[in-house]
This record gives structure tokens, sequence and C-alpha cells, in this order.
DNA sequence: GTTTAATAGGGTTAAAATAGTCCTATTTAA
DNA sequence: TTAAATAGGACTATTTTAACCCTATTAAAC
């Protein structure tokens, strides 16, 4: 359905929220469930993703928290989309080949695959701070 | 996951098929089963939403099958994946409001609603006529 | 007219992906 | 030492996608 997942606005969400903040605010799961209106606990997930990624920094123990890992411009929509679903497969072949029946007759991969590409690049043109400019604007 | 259907990839191949064999030609989804290598039960499937959405024309009773329903130049792969898919919904809100929980507060809706018209626009930007000749040529 | 090969389509089941929950360990400020 | 937070594994539920089954309808061929 070509649909992006619900982990995935989680995730975005969290990081213009923390973008608002500043750098250097450490901010809670708990706030962020809150103040954006999401399940905590999965929206812990997707901190976790950020994190290991290097968008989000985290510190733990009490008075910890989240942080933005990089400057708001040199993150983009793609950053996010790659650090919580993991590399993008427009198709199914491109997980695994034996994911397709047909994949060794198949005429539409290159297609497909420049598609991908391109999608990819609209997700890139777009940093955090850009779209906080669009948001706010 | 941003990953196309398998309904769709069966439907896109099974024009590129039609397409090959000519206006006139009546295929059976027998034929394009075996030709192609899908499940003849779920391509047909295809087949009807193709044929609902005019892309394709069908022929019934014996001898009957599946012929194109317009010239390929007419054709995009955007057409194809509303006849199989519906309405594109980039976001979970596109399909009906209450389907997210933050939607009143969401700052987001805007972007990903423009993002959403530009995959689209990458996926009417190819007809079924350059899609062949990206393929043969 | 009867048979036969095809589309049309409803309804059900199976499989996979997504979403959400639960529980425990670890970290660190107070 | 306690408490408040992240880290993460494991599990369950829900939703979506894929596949299958069965019957009706259509129209050519005989
Ligand atoms: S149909 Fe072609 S592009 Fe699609 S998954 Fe199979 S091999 Fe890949
Ligand atoms: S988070 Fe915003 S864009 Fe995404 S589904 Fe909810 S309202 Fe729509």
């Amino acid at each position: 359905m070509l649909q992006v997942s619900r982990k995935f606005e989680y995730g975005l969400h969290a990081v213009t929220y923390l973008a608002t903040k500043g750098l250097g605010r450490v901010v809670t799961v708990k706030e962020m469930a809150d103040e954006i209106g999401f399940s905590q606990e999965f929206l812990s997930k997707a901190m976790q993703s950020l994190k290991r990624a290097g968008i989000a920094a985290s510190v733990q123990g009490v008075k910890g928290g989240y942080t933005l890992g990089k400057a708001i411009d040199e993150v983009t929509v793609a950053d996010i989309a790659l650090a919580i679903e993991g590399k993008p497969h427009l198709v199914r072949c491109g997980v695994k080949a034996d994911r397709c029946e047909i994949f060794s007759s198949c005429h539409h991969r290159g297609y497909m695959n420049t598609l991908q590409h391109k999608i990819q690049a609209l997700l890139a043109a777009t940093t955090i701070h850009s779209l906080l400019k669009e948001i706010e604007g």
C-alpha cells in the first residue's frame, strides 16, 4: 500500500520534538510520549533505533533521556527511515532474491530499483531543519 | 516498509505482457500466469481490478481473455497502482482521520501529503510505453 | 441445446508484517 | 541504597496481504 509505518512517524515526531527543544536539553520518553500523544513503550523502541543510528543520543540513569545526536541540518527524513525501518526495499527481491518466484525472468527490476532510488532521494531532500521551517513558517 | 504489493507487481507484469502482444490479441489469465510465472487465481484478481479501471478489457466465454483497454502511452504506473491498490495513503490519516490518535495536533501532515504527491508524480511519470522502452532498449 | 473454456466475484483461510505489551537488566543521580 | 531512567529480549495481538475455493455467468464450438 506504500504507507509509512507508525514507528517511523513516532520517530519523526520525536526528532522534531527534540529539535524544538534544542541540542542540549535531555528529554525523557515519558515526556515525549505525553506531549506528542504516543504510547510510551512503543516510542521507546523507536528512540532506541534512532540512538543506534546516532540520530539521537541517550543519557542513562536518573535525569536521563534523549537528546539530538546530530545537527538538525545533517539529518534527513531518509536517515530516520533508515534508522527505524532498515534499508528500503520497494520490491521484495530487494530483501532477498528468492523472495520472488520470478526473479530470474523479471524485466522490471531495473525500473523498480531506479524508482526506489528516486523515492529515497525525495526523503533525503528534506532535512529536519527544512522540515521544521516548513512546519513553522 | 514502503514496499509495493505483490498484486501490484502482478498487474504491472500482466500489462507489460499484454502490451508486447499488441492491442488486438486476447490473452487468457492461464497463459499469462504460465508465461510470467504467477499464481493464476491471484493474477485473476489483479486483472479484474485492471479491467474495472479500464486499463484492461475483457472478453468473456470460450476464447475469452484480456486485452489492453487503453493505448500504452495513456497508462502510467500510477494508474496501475491506483487500479490495484486504490487511492494511495502514505500516512494512515489519509484513510480516515481517526486512524491516527494525534491527528488534531499533528504538524507533519502537510509535509507528508506533499511527499505523497511527489511519489505519485514519480509513478505517473512512467507510461507503459516508456517502461517498455526502458526494458527493451 | 449441451458442453466447455473462459471471466466475475464472493467468501474463507493462511501467512506475514506491524503494532503493542511485558518483563528484566543496567545505569546513574540523588 | 533507592529511584528514575534507558536497553533490550521475548511475547502477544492486530492488521494487512496473499492465496485459495467455490459458484455464477458468458459465449464459442459442437
Ligand atoms: S517482480 Fe521483479 S522487481 Fe518485483 S520482486 Fe520480483 S524480481 Fe523483484
Ligand atoms: S502522525 Fe500526522 S501525518 Fe501521520 S497519520 Fe497521524 S496525523 Fe497523519
